[in-house]
DNA sequence: CCCCGTGAGATTGTCAACCATCGACCGATT
DNA sequence: AATCGGTCGATGGTTGACAATCTCACGGGG
C-alpha cells in the first residue's frame, strides 16, 4: 500500500477521532515527521483530505481541520448520500450474485462481533465496507462521489455523537440485506430510506428531501 | 497562481476539448517536460483528476483519461446536481444582495458576448463563473462537492455535443436571474429543474428522479 | 493614540537528482 | 504450450536546497 494511502487513512482518523479538531492546523513538517515519512506523500494526503471535504487548504497559509453543519449535512450530504445509494442498491438489485451477498453477510458478521465487543471502530469499519460493496458494482462515478462524501458525514455523526447504538446499525443492515435478498424493490428502497435517513437535532423535519 | 493550478487547468481543459481522449495514458515525465515543470506539480495535479473522476489512477501503472457512461450522468451525476443546485439556488433567494445580482448580470453579459462570437470556450467560462456564484454562497461542503461533479457533466456535454444552441444557452440563463430577483421559490425552482434536467440521447424518459 | 510600512520567522511551493519498486512485455527454457 | 526470468517503462518516495508568500510584532510618522 502507498505510503501517502497509510498517512491519508492516519490523519482522516486522528480527524474522526478527534485528536484534530475542527480549527486544527495540519503542518506538513510536522506530520512527516511524526510518521517518519518526507514531505511528499504528507502532501498528495492533504490534498485528499482537502477533496473529502475535511480540511480546507488555501496556498502558502496551510491546511485546518473543517467543521460541518448541521444544515449542509442534512440537506446536501445525506440527500446526495440517498441519490448514490438509491442508484446502487437499485442496480444490486439485478446484478449481486450469491457470492457479493455473502460478502454482505461477512460484513454483517464482523458487525455483530464488533456490537458484541462494543467497539465502535470495528462496527463502523463493517458498516463501511458493507456499502462499499454495494456501491461498487454501480461505476467508478458513483464510488468517486461516494469516497468523497462519506467522511464527511460519519466525522460529523461521530463529533455530534449522532450514534444510536450499535444494535440497532447492525439491525439495519441485517434489514438492508434481507430486502436486498427480497428482490422487491419498493420494500427495497422503503429500508434504505429509513436507514441513510437521520433524526435531526432539534430543527427541520426529517432529511431534506429536496423542492 | 500556484504552478499545480495551472498544470491542473491545463490538462483538464485538454481531456474536456479532447486532446486526451478517454483511454489516453498520462505519463508524468512526458507532461512535465512538455510544460517546464518538475514532476510534482504534475503528480498533484493528476491526483486532482482523479478526484474530479476524469481520470483513473493505479499504483505504479499510471493514470489513464476516463469515460463517462449515460447512465451514471443520467442517474447520478445530474441528480446530484439538482441536489446541490437546488439547496444553493434556495439559500440565493434568501441572502443575495443586489451587488451579487450584478456579479451574475456581468457574467450573463460575457455569455452574450461569447454567444454572439460564437466563442464556445466563453460562454462555458461564464456559464461556470455563474453557477459558482450562487453555489459559493451556501458553504463549503456544498462548493466542493460541485467541484467534484461539474467536470465530468461538462465532458460528457463537450464529448457527446450534447450542448443545444449557445443562445439557448445564454437565454436559460437570463431566465435563472430573472427567477432570482422574482423572488417567488416555485418559479425559481421550476427554472432550475428544466435547466439542468437534460433531453436524453434515446433511451429513458427524462432525468432519472430516483425511486 | 492610531495607522502603516518593514523585517524576521514560519510554512508552503517547487526544483533537481537519485534510487527503489512494481507492472507489462518478451523471449528462452522446459 | 505454459512458465520462469530479465529487462524496460513508469511511478513511488527521499533528500536537500531555495524561492515565494503569509503572519505578526515592532517601531516610526501623522
Amino acid at each position: 500500500m502507498p505510503r501517502r494511502q497509510q498517512v491519508l487513512d492516519i490523519l482522516r482518523s486522528e480527524i474522526m477521532t478527534g485528536r484534530y479538531a475542527p480549527g486544527a492546523r495540519l503542518i506538513e513538517a510536522t506530520i512527516s515527521e511524526e510518521l517518519g515519512t518526507s514531505r511528499g506523500p504528507v502532501r498528495e494526503a492533504l490534498r485528499q483530505l482537502e477533496h473529502e471535504g475535511l480540511v480546507d487548504a488555501v496556498p502558502y497559509r496551510g491546511a485546518v481541520v473543517l467543521d460541518v453543519s448541521d444544515e449542509e449535512v442534512q440537506e446536501v450530504l445525506i440527500p446526495i448520500r440517498l441519490t448514490l445509494e438509491s442508484f446502487s442498491f437499485g442496480k444490486a438489485l439485478e446484478l449481486m450474485t450469491e457470492d457479493d451477498y455473502g460478502e454482505l453477510a461477512k460484513q454483517l458478521w464482523l458487525m455483530e462481533e464488533g456490537a458484541r465487543k462494543n467497539d465502535l471502530q470495528q462496527v463502523v469499519e463493517a458498516d463501511l465496507a458493507f456499502h462499499e460493496i454495494v456501491i461498487i458494482g454501480s461505476g467508478r462515478h458513483t464510488m468517486q462521489v461516494w469516497r468523497s462524501i462519506w467522511p464527511r458525514i460519519r466525522s460529523y455523526f461521530i463529533r455530534y455523537g449522532r450514534f444510536r447504538d450499535l444494535e440497532s446499525i447492525v439491525d439495519e443492515h441485517r434489514e438492508l440485506l434481507d430486502a436486498l435478498r427480497s428482490r422487491d424493490r419498493d420494500t427495497m428502497m422503503g429500508v434504505l430510506e429509513r436507514h441513510i435517513a437521520v433524526p435531526v437535532p432539534a430543527s427541520r423535519p426529517v432529511v431534506g428531501e429536496e423542492r
